[in-house]
Formats: structure tokens, C-alpha cells, sequence
DNA sequence: TCCGATTAGATCGGATACGATCTAACTTTA
DNA sequence: TAAAGTTAGATCGTATCCGATCTAATCGGA
């Protein structure tokens, strides 16, 4: 489709792209969460990494990294001050010294048997289609993360 | 709904959370911009506040907040790299002082002239699903924003 | 066994988000 | 019209994200 001069407006309104409607409803969520969680003293990040902490214990940070599709760089200081507030453990690998095995503690346990996010699922205003939609941005999510790492072993 | 003792981890899995499918997807999509939009030096959030400018001249600092769901706390150093990179131009406005009016040179203009976005529709693998699940997230998204300006309004 | 390659985390710098606060400019009102 | 109130941006501190790099630990081959 080749562009007339006129229809340079056309596709680019910011409601039209869905990265945006990704990136705006994800500032929504930090929104809608901030005022449980400040209540608990956890930001919105350090509530997700406790969640998938909750799934296993002795993960290493790779392990959990792989489920929050973060890596070192950015979970290492998050671990560091959920330990400094006593919500987990870190502990290095006796068997190997490179791996540092991370897990909940009692508090952070208890913490997250407040059922933190049960007010917010009917705040979501989707009802019925709540399933569905998750399903289709999980579907859009991966979509995205396989196209990407086919473009960085292309490179 | 009573919790049993054993049904701890019932609803707990990091995937059972919409929030966390909108904030990994939002990952996805930073990640399968960046080669796109590393070659010609823009970041994600730049990108999109260029887009925001293309809708309208002279917007305010403040309009193009509502556009974006941001502040000038998190809007101001923004603008002012996208002026140091020459793609805008920030004017006080004479009429009132207090206001910048920003706008987007010839350059910026020429930049989102390249349809540097097109490559990524299909690479969201939605299809036909495409313009549903936009609208889905796009309603997501103003419910929680509702929801919180409720809660906030309440407080 | 010893040395190079690999691996797991950690560190650092740049770029967002965002609450709290500040300043300058406009408005209101007594 | 001058003091009080309000508004628009800007600044600062904290917490993510992420690329690049560093260090320590493990592994592998000659």
C-alpha cells in the first residue's frame, strides 16, 4: 500500500498500536496494585518475583530469571532487598559456588496468604472474558519473544 | 470461598495472573522494538511519545501526559532528549509562561515517516485476533485506571 | 593436571516510572 | 492590587529494566 501524501496520519494515532495498549494497561496494573501493596511494603516487581518464589524453593536466579523473563542484571537487587526485608532467602550452592538458591521464609509465606490480588481480578471489569484475554496475551507475549530471539540469532 | 489448608497454591501460579501476562508481554514488546529501533537511536517509551506528538502541533506537556498516562516528572527528561536529538522542538508559550508547547521538527517527522513499526504487526502472531484482543487491552486497561481513580478519589 | 572456555551472579551506566517537593507564573479575592 | 491559592513543569530520590562488563567457580581437553 503506498502512502498519499494525505494519509500520513493514517495508521499512527497511538490507539491504534498495540504495543501502547500493552505499555499503558501494564502502568494501569502498577497503578491498580500500588495501594494494596504499599500496604505490605512491596513494589509491584519484588510482588511478582515473591509469587513465582512461591512456586518452588531453591530455585536459583536463572530458574526464577526464566519465569519472569528478567535475568541477573535485574533480579539480583530485587532479591537483595526482599532478603534485607526478610520475605526470602539467599543462599550460594554448596554443590556449586556459582548458584545462589533462593527461597521464601516463613514471612514471606505468610505474606502472601493475604490473598493480595483477590480484590483486583473483578477491578480487571472483564467478566466473562477474563480467561480469554489472558490467554491471548500470553499467546501475544511468546509470539513476540520467539520472533525476537529468531531476529537475535539471525544477527 | 474458604481456603482449604492444602489449596495454598491453588491460584498462585505466576501464569494464573493477567497482571503478569500484561507485564511480561510488555517486556516482549520493549525487547522486539529495540533492534527496530536502536538503528535509528530511539528508545521504546521515545518512540511512542513521537507518536503521540504526530497526532496533533503545540500539544502541551500536560496533554501529551493524558495521551500517555505519564507526568512531567517522568515526561520532562524525556523531552528534553528527544530535543537534544533534534526529532522535537519545547517552546514556552508566550501567552502563558508556565506551559511548554512541544512539537515535532521536520526530522521527527521524517523519522516516523519510515514505518519503522510495520514489520512488527505480524510478529505478533495474532492474526484475525489482532483488533480483538487491542480492544480487550484497551479495556482492560481503563478499568483498572477507573477502578484506581475510584479508590484514589475514596482515599 | 593445568589452562582456556564456559557459566552464574554481580556490578555499572543509561533510561524509564513515580511520589514528593519545588519554583515560577497565573488567578482569585478581599 | 497585593496576598493567598492554584497550576504547569521541573527536580530529586527510589525502584525497575537492560546492555555491557566483571569476577569467581566449574568444566574440558591436551
Amino acid at each position: 500500500m503506498t502512502r498519499s501524501p494525505k494519509a500520513e496520519a493514517k495508521g499512527r494515532k497511538l490507539s491504534n498500536f498495540l504495543c501502547f495498549a500493552v505499555y499503558s494497561a501494564n502502568l494501569a496494573f502498577g497503578r491498580a496494585y500500588k495501594p494494596i501493596l504499599d500496604a505490605v511494603g512491596l513494589t509491584y516487581t519484588q510482588y511478582i518475583a515473591l509469587i513465582a518464589l512461591s512456586e518452588a524453593d531453591d530455585q536459583t536466579v536463572s530458574e526464577l530469571g526464566e519465569k519472569l523473563f528478567l535475568e541477573s542484571n535485574t533480579l539480583t537487587p530485587i532479591l537483595k532487598k526482599l532478603e534485607q526485608s526478610g520475605y526470602i532467602s539467599r543462599v550460594r550452592d554448596p554443590a556449586d559456588e556459582r548458584q545462589v538458591r533462593v527461597s521464601l521464609t516463613a514471612a514471606g509465606r505468610r505474606l502472601l496468604d493475604k490473598e493480595i490480588n483477590a480484590s483486583l481480578v473483578e477491578a480487571t471489569g472483564l467478566g466473562d472474558e477474563f480467561p480469554i484475554v489472558q490467554k491471548s496475551v500470553v499467546r501475544l507475549r511468546d509470539n513476540l519473544l520467539n520472533h525476537t530471539r529468531g531476529d537475535s540469532k539471525k544477527a
